[in-house]
DNA sequence: CCTACCGATCGGTAGG
DNA sequence: CCTACCGATCGGTAGG
């Protein structure tokens, strides 16, 4: 039970709290309450609530490059690792891995019109996640029809990925995923066959 | 400069403070000093800060009507209506009418994990105009390829609506409308001349 | 990790 | 519409 595991519990904590009530909603009176601590206590392990809100975040791309990254690396560039990321991404948010739906959707909404640290490590995360899907449908896209527009393509597929959060936590609408792979499997073709 | 207009004037600037930092940043407090009016001043316009934030939500539909809804109303049912639905959404976007952004979506992620009357409200507001979209994605289906399912364009439709605004608020990505545009037209083929 | 405290701000009320 | 106030909570600090 040392420091390191009291602040991993902190940040495991705030990961579930943030991800229904946002970063902004974090507080760490509230946390030190759930965790019995004193706020102090708390504190003392990041400095500042901002230093407690960007190790969550971290805590969040972490989950996330598990969830979905991780499953993909395996499989070749272009076409394949993009239908397989997409499955993942789909998998990811069906699953509920954050009770709150997805991280960085709720993170995003809530300081994309904001300046300072938290915004820079979100948009750092999305441009990083950007580029790589980029980079998949670059390649796949002599796979698929002539004049297929990557940032067209990895446009529309980001969309449908916003969509089936909403759809799941505005209205646990329990087609969506299903709706999702369709309209996928429009842009990429069917999954390959294992 | 009665108390009609005051009152007015405190939701008109409690829509753009929303529409930035969500209901849940509208506070009281700030509000009166923005108007230099005292707090029990504001408050008493409304009796409580939940339905300060309802005036603001309704106030918010009312816009989105004007915007959207009003300037569609003269087409004809069916597929060209949705069409015509598809350019006025992008184009309240596209025009950031909300200077944070779509303030339906920015308070549909604020509030679709809580319960009471400010949630039912953003809830019913939205399964409105999903009705209105899918009465025409309905009859439209009959002017499109054969197995098009109107709920599945209903919503591949309000899933690139959250990518435009996500593009543009996000990235201030001024691709994005025109893209969005592109995959409307792949899904509904493109406006009709006028 | 703790207690004890700081000034600021929250939503809201009393009384006018 | 106002002043004056309430208890609660915010992020954070001092000192141990």
């Amino acid at each position: 039970m040392g420091a390191r595991h009291t602040r991993s519990a902190i940040v495991a904590r705030g990961l579930d709290v943030a991800s229904m009530e946002g970063l902004g909603g974090l507080t760490i009176g509230r946390l030190a309450h759930d965790l019995a601590i004193s706020k102090s206590g708390l504190l003392g392990h990041f400095g500042s609530k901002q230093s407690l809100q960007l190790a969550v975040l971290d805590a969040a791309a972490d989950v996330f490059r598990h969830e979905v990254w991780d499953r993909v690396a395996d499989q070749p560039a272009g076409l394949p690792r993009l239908r397989a990321t997409c499955e993942a991404w789909v998998s990811y948010l069906e699953r509920r891995v954050f009770p709150g739906g997805c991280f960085f959707t709720a993170v995003t909404s809530e300081f994309d019109d904001r300046h300072g640290p938290v915004r820079d490590g979100v948009a750092r995360l999305a441009r990083r996640w950007n580029r790589s899907l980029r980079a998949d449908a670059e390649r796949a896209a002599a796979d698929l029809p002539a004049g297929t527009d990557p940032d067209q393509l990895v446009y529309e597929l980001s969309s449908l990925m916003l969509g089936l959060n909403y759809a799941l936590q505005m209205w646990d609408d329990e087609c969506a995923p299903e709706r999702t792979r369709r309209a996928v499997h429009r842009l990429l073709g069917p999954p390959a066959a294992t």
